[in-house]
DNA sequence: TCCTGATATGCAACTTGTTGCATAGGCAAG
DNA sequence: CTTGCCTATGCAACAAGTTGCATATCAGGA
């Protein structure tokens, strides 16, 4: 039980409507949390029968009225609560790494396109990382030097740099899972090596990796 | 729905009963899949059902009878036709990232402990993949040099070759959450540079990472 | 004009996953 | 000899997550 809490963490950074919550869940906080609108919604409405928060009618232009929703101190409270509560270990769902074991029972070189296809949308949300950060952190380090930014100009608002520090995660976590789709290509090409990776949609899974977007 | 193949491709690599399972999926391919033996046994039963495995008693000496259950045809038919199909996008849980951004709201420094036990956890994960690797696919290269395998002597059993490859993932993605972990003591250090790391379970989370286990 | 799509909210039914408990024999430590 | 633990299986109730559908308004294009 823990979409309350995500809930909580998006309404302190920004109140909104439930709608805009699962926007949110597509983007920013989506790339840790998932959930959908129905979810949001049916949790939104215990969240507010439990006084953690409010809720708003905010009237619009031509749209229907929505309701902004907001933490309330007993929100805050249960928050905080929350925070010094140890995590249990997060249950793990990695499928890509069940179908690949299950392939040594098929054709593991039907699998090449499938892991292209992931490492392509591993590309492009690495892509979109670094450009979250250079807009929104600057020029500064790279996320391969943690760290870097420690002795730079004093710049210290906690909300800032806790944010900067969990988008440094999902940077190396793209980086990893980058890498590691290489060599699970290559071990495939070295298990089947027929096809010759054609110029369409093409990338080496032979050679080193493909050049990362630049950070 | 992937349990069913998760379980599909642990009974292909060897038959077993539920209980035997269970405990799988608290090692191997539990790594990578979780379940519990209630999900397993509920699981089992739909499976024996649709005819994708078959189940033999076991008498035992002492113990009660098992049910030793292995692939049908048409299970393993099931298996290879799951393996075409995309996977759909992972849902994510990280809830240590939620935390990290809700600690904001809250005080930073109550997370460093947390962030310490993780730490601790991957660590010993990872020790626990090298053992492995070292035991079930000899000293050849590290993993840090995926690839470097392939020149070598040919070894191309499929199935040894892709639990070889699934285990470097996971190796891969230990080292970066090591690395990750430490990044995040040092911001949380910078935010509030209280206690200093004691020697007791103490380790830098200023300097540059403590030593993985050797590879 | 009609159709599509975005905003905005929600119900109902279904599938998954979790938690608590029950059974039942054997084995080892105290 | 009793208490607790391991093997081995399972029911029942609940919580969480998914899927399909329904409603309503407005904007813009075919």
């Amino acid at each position: 039980m823990a979409l309350e809490h995500a809930i909580l963490v998006s309404l302190l950074e920004k109140p909104g409507s439930g709608y805009e919550l699962a926007r949110r869940f597509e983007r920013s906080i989506g790339y840790f949390w998932t959930a959908t609108h129905q979810q949001i919604y049916r949790v939104l409405k215990r969240m507010e029968a439990d006084g953690w928060i409010g809720a708003r009618d905010v009237p619009q232009r031509g749209r229907p009225d929505k309701k902004e929703y907001s933490v309330s101190a007993a929100g805050l409270s249960t928050l905080t609560g929350w925070l010094g509560e140890p995590v249990q270990p997060e249950s793990v769902r990695h499928e890509l790494a069940v179908k690949l074991r299950g392939a040594a029972f098929g054709d593991p070189a039907a699998l090449t396109g499938e892991v292209e296809r992931h490492r392509r949308m591993h590309r492009d949300r690495l892509a979109h990382y670094l450009a979250g950060q250079r807009r929104d952190f600057g020029g500064g380090g790279t996320a391969e030097d943690p760290g870097a930014e420690a002795s730079g100009p004093e710049d210290l608002d906690p909300g800032r740099e806790l944010q900067h520090a969990v988008l440094r995660g999902g940077i190396a976590y793209e980086r990893m899972m980058i890498a590691w789709l290489d060599d699970v290509l290559a071990t495939l090409h070295r298990l089947s090596p027929r096809r010759d990776p054609g110029p369409s949609g093409g990338r080496p899974a032979q050679a080193g990796p493909a050049p990362d977007p630049a950070p």
